[in-house]
DNA sequence: GCCACTATCTGAACGTCGTTCAAAATATTT
DNA sequence: AAATATTTTGAACGACGTTCAGATAGTGGC
């Protein structure tokens, strides 16, 4: 690779890291390429040979939130031996989602809210990437839902995690009025033993 | 009222009116100034003489959205006589939330996803606007959670309207697959009739 | 080490945006 | 009808992402 490269490479990541540092401070409205040419020490026009443009730049903020997302859920990851410890172990993922959610505020809220030009198409990467997020929830369904089909454990969990999204997403817009973190939690840990009891798993199998 | 006055007035309407058909048809991404003056027939400096900034425009258009969305869910509201009828109830609002959505799709999604600039206060008639939407579900609720208090009936109010609004919002994302809408109502009701089981209003009441 | 050639970087300039404000146009009063 | 007050106008401003001709640095042959 020849020195250039590697210099490259380097201001590249450099890039990435003040993009998301000025995120996680001032939100995507915050990011301004001036403003990080001049952190990471290169010339306005030279952002466009580390990367095709701004919202390539988001793209890869939200990818290293995502691996670091996966990483916060994966954490002392064990398969359940029964239902109940399945169904502990979706709580403890989800609010493990809120701790996150709380702690990334605008780096977690650009993941769902950032719209790129109609035009351009969403990366494979991408999508792998979020993808990856659903093992997390499919694997506890597995225990809970054993004879049910792959598909149906895959539509169980996308609602899941909806829901559990929705409530956390509402409960951190301090638009109307802040809830407190327990509140929360318990909202969610309520939600998830709710949607998880027997009777429930067979609707959801059944229909 | 003078001539002016009245004249500004109907400049004014016109001015929501056609912001409203282009967030509608191009999202709010594509809700110029410029474009508005020609589509109204006023000088680009004249829309500050009907609206403080764009920020308040948007807010407008949000207002009337709301007031449509309010009127889409009371349309045949009847007190429920008993919990059944009341779980039916929430069924309805919210498939019929979910018709919303997918009919006014960009116009639904700037009433969440707008950021205005953060030191700028949300005006208290928007606020309002938002708790009025909570009512269509805290009355069912009444019938489903007699004895409990206010305060926890706005508690679940405000958490089953997130999972489901959670549920729609991701659902009508097409970053991921684009979900069959007779599917995305299955999982909705799926997840009232599952939150609203006796032993899991139980569950929210105790905890 | 030096030159010619190539790849790379630079920052002024462009087009677009929301917003402002001096001047023109219009309304109101005397 | 003249004088004054109000309102509208659109060129101009500053900030933005992006581009590209020219300056700069790197590379290979001698």
């Amino acid at each position: 690779m020849s020195k250039v490269a590697v210099r490259r490479e380097s201001q590249r990541e450099a890039l990435i890291e003040a993009a998301e540092r000025r995120i996680a401070f001032h939100s995507v409205a915050g990011l301004k390429a001036r403003d990080l040419a001049g952190e990471v020490g290169v010339a306005l026009g030279a952002i466009y040979n580390l990367v095709e443009d701004m919202d390539e730049l988001v793209l890869r903020v939200i990818s290293r939130t995502l691996a670091r997302l996966d990483a916060a859920l994966s954490d002392g990851e064990v398969t359940a031996r029964s239902s109940a410890e399945a169904v502990d172990r979706l709580v403890v993922i989800a609010t493990r989602y809120h701790a996150f959610a709380a702690g990334n505020l605008h780096l977690w809220r650009v993941m769902f809210e950032y719209r790129m030009a109609p035009d351009r198409v969403l990366p494979e990467w991408a999508v792998a990437d979020q993808m990856r997020l659903f093992r997390h929830i499919i694997a506890p369904l597995a225990v809970l839902m054993p004879e049910a089909a792959l598909a149906q454990r895959e539509v169980m969990a996308r609602t899941l995690f909806a829901a559990v999204h929705g409530i956390i997403a509402l409960g951190l817009d301090e638009k109307l009025v802040a809830v407190p973190l327990e509140v929360l939690d318990r909202q969610l840990e309520w939600l998830v033993r709710s949607t998880c009891t027997e009777a429930a798993l067979k609707r959801a199998a059944g229909a």
